[in-house]
DNA sequence: TCTGGCACTCGGTAAACTTGAGTGCCAAGC
DNA sequence: GCTTGGCACTCAAGTTTACCGAGTGCCAGA
């Protein structure tokens, strides 16, 4: 007397992910038509959806199933359902088509491509606006961070009497700077044999220390080389962290709806740290898309991020972030991230780390 | 019969920044309880404020006189009054007292120039998180441009067999760089010497080009050195921008309830070059705070936005600006960005530009 | 097992009414 | 001649009531 219960415990043998075909093409049905209209769908209109042929008397019965199994939520009765994140992810696990951006996305990602032109920096915080403008949504890049790099060169300049500046060049183009307080006033030729000093000594060795103080000929030279080490020290945090851009943050206001939601959202994506570590959590887990609290920071629970690394020679160099409403357009932003986030390694592959 | 217009005709003849006495005390309650409240002013809250010693009947009429005068508007017939961008500006003008901050953030701003240290970017970046936790409002910092630096330095170094960086470091401490793609393999000692070259040459110039080529030795450093022309050609446009640094642009959220606001705001921040002349717009015109319309920024025009110049010397150096609704606490705002403003150019006159 | 039918639910909208803060005006008073 | 208390009036916001319709759950029949 109860054939629905019957079936669905049936279906719910065959595990969770694993859901009937029917029930599976009414699940995408509902999500596929809730992102579109952001209204909660209701069983005729699924009915009447491609790929469901059934009246929508079964549709209701079905949805009963897929609110019981956790898919659906009704905000409340006598309404239409509504995805959960559950549900969601399935939508985005069973995406049967690869994702494809429209011809005017396509062009604009070569264009792009075409004319952006100097630093990594400068391509990467471009980048960011791209995939912002793309998909509409929120971006993040994170660049290289240049933990690895080993150090090209570092050079000494004198600013004033008595302040001078180290300047430190990396294998991988980066430069970082830090001003030297001088004891006493130093000639600049004193400066550039110091630089060279350390340079010569210092040359292939990574920032992270610890810095040996090669003993050097003079007195004031090895005061010089002190502080020259300490300047490098304190490098050594700016240069582990990683390079964050955020493109198009203006466009959260129109992801959502509720003030407070984009309050807590933007002030998330102000911590740069924060923001590096969610992207490389849900890299990490092998995922593309997390949604809603998957990532665990509550403050983005009513987002999804979508995720794409940036990868040259199979090494992690990066990675691409996408931040929308969970209810966002999964197939084309996953698209849009994948591509940049390739032609992105590209790009770096194509650099001064060897094209040759 | 008609008293109220007379003496307002007659009050009207003074001007308009003058007002009666009575009148202005009235504005001034009326803008600071909305100031407080967000809530159309009545007259009878009025008539209770300390200063103003008449019955709520009276009020009523001059408030009547304010409303022809510009001052105050009726957001609808029997509401209370609020005020006009006119309102907040006379407001703004004749604050008594020169604004001071309270004892807990002048020990916060104390403590941040106790601790902060760094290079002049991260002091700055830093500065505007110290304005927005200071306001609670959006900050901006706008930093010196290096225009007017000369050049102390140029180096080449080799990253790559077909990659050399060009690394200039100005009089100011600011440090810029540029990939040169090499036509063919360059020693290093080639490199260096080029360098040396350059930096010899180009000493003390500005950024601004043009740049002369000067014949040198071989037929390969010539190539070299022209291709580092170009690349300084291309560092012009960086090095003109001014640095800006935006603080806290979550709180933008929690200063506006409509969140078409919020969007057009961010999106204003997002644009830099804006930002900054916006700044300078604002202080050229020898104004402190911008009400309203009064910048000419439409998507602004329900902002206020305080500025106060970075001065070392008697030049402006930057700016910093808080951006908030019109009905800010604009006694405490201002006294922020005066007093952060100026502790940044002492700040900066203590740096390596001078301190002996 | 599916489907059409039917009673039921309930959010959302609209209309009618009430409330109260606030106004404008006026005549009396200092 | 200002100022003031009084009074009638206005209008946004809240409350109540009613209604509509999308949508549901259940059931009996095919």
């Amino acid at each position: 007397m109860t054939p629905n219960d019957e079936s669905a415990s049936h279906l719910d043998d065959l595990g969770d992910s694993e859901l009937n075909v029917r029930r599976a093409a009414i699940l995408e049905a509902v999500v596929s038509q809730y992102i579109g209209t952001a209204e909660p769908v209701g069983s005729s209109h699924v009915a009447t959806a491609p790929g469901v042929r059934v009246s929508s008397a079964t549709v209701r019965s079905e949805m009963v199933a897929l609110e019981r199994e956790g898919y659906l939520v009704q905000p409340h009765t006598s309404a239409g359902r509504i995805p959960t994140d559950k549900g969601y992810r399935f939508f985005v696990d069973h995406l049967t088509t690869p994702g494809v951006l429209g011809p005017v996305q396509r062009r604009q990602v070569s264009r792009f491509f075409e004319q952006v032109h100097g630093e990594i920096e400068t391509v990467l915080e471009r980048a960011s606006g791209l995939l912002s403008e793309l998909t509409s949504y929120a971006a993040v890049v994170v660049g290289p961070s240049h933990e690895t790099s080993t150090i090209r060169s570092v050079q000494l300049v004198g600013l004033s009497p008595l302040h001078a500046l180290i300047v430190v060049v990396l294998s991988d183009g980066a430069v970082e700077k830090r001003t030297i307080d001088l004891d006493a006033e130093v000639g600049d030729e004193v400066l550039a044999a110091t630089g060279a000093f350390l340079s010569a000594h210092l040359l292939g060795q990574t920032m992270a220390g610890p810095w040996t103080a090669p003993a050097s000929g003079t007195r004031a030279v090895d005061g010089l080389v002190a502080a020259a080490l300490r300047a490098l020290d304190s490098m050594g945090g700016d240069i582990e962290s990683d390079q964050v851009f955020v493109g198009g943050p203006a466009r959260l206001a129109e992801s959502f709806e509720a003030v407070e939601t984009v309050r807590s959202v933007l002030s998330i994506l102000e911590q740069q740290l924060v923001v590096v570590s969610l992207l490389r959590d849900v890299l990490d887990r092998g995922l593309s898309v997390a949604i809603g609290t998957e990532h665990g920071y509550e403050p983005l629970s009513s987002c999804a991020v979508v995720v794409a690394p940036v990868t040259v020679d199979g090494h992690d160099l990066g990675a691409v972030g996408l931040l929308g409403p969970t209810r966002m357009d999964y197939e084309r932003t996953m698209a849009a991230a994948h591509v940049v986030g390739e032609r992105l390694g590209e790009r770096l592959a194509g650099g001064h780390d060897g094209r040759h």
